[in-house]
DNA sequence: TAGGCCATCTGGTCCT
DNA sequence: AGGACCAGATGGCCTA
């Protein structure tokens, strides 16, 4: 698990190199649909920019059946990653925070989507309830599923109205 | 420099 | 047959 805490006291890393600015994945498609129509350079695999992710160059001699599955795979995974981008856009972060990693992603989202089950049953507003058991634990339970460090540390940062 | 994360390629499997 | 999905392999980038 990548380090979820970060010190925001003086000495800590940067507030600008924590800040992560969530990039646009519907104009990602696009513009990837648009590179694969022309005919651009091709980075080479690897890095996490998609904005460097034009089409590669069509090797010659490779079966055209080979080039349009790559073309597909690349398309899917784009649509696999623009998921990622509105999920991360739902879940809680600190401030200043660090790209959150796709697995950092899903285990923070589960153990939301467990809170916001809990928070319906109760009854509750959400800031109390969320108050409630950070102080007492999750009323009639040993531990909420959802009362993992690493989404506690960033409830208090979420704005519940 | 090692480890984490990620994009891409590739071959296999399943479905329409 | 062709497309969607998946998992393994590979290599690049970044950070501690």
């Amino acid at each position: 698990m990548e380090e979820l805490c970060y010190s925001f006291e003086e000495g800590g890393p940067a507030a600008e190199s924590l800040l992560w600015e969530p990039p646009d994945p519907g104009a990602q498609l696009e513009n990837f649909l648009l590179e694969c129509l022309a005919e651009p350079s091709w980075p080479g695999p690897g890095g996490d920019d998609l904005n460097k992710l034009p089409a590669p160059p069509e090797p010659v001699g490779q079966p055209r059946q080979r080039r349009a599955a790559n073309l597909r795979e690349r398309r899917r995974m784009l649509g696999l990653n623009a998921a990622f981008e509105a999920l991360r856009g739902r879940v809680p972060t600190f401030p200043y925070e660090r790209r959150l990693s796709k697995i950092d992603t899903l285990r923070l989202a589960t153990a939301y989507i467990a809170l916001l089950g809990d928070i319906l049953l109760s009854g509750c507003h959400p800031q109390t309830y969320v108050e409630q058991c950070l102080r007492s634990g999750a009323p009639g339970r040993q531990r909420a599923a959802w009362n993992t460090s690493d989404l506690t540390a960033r409830l208090s940062w979420v704005k519940w109205d």
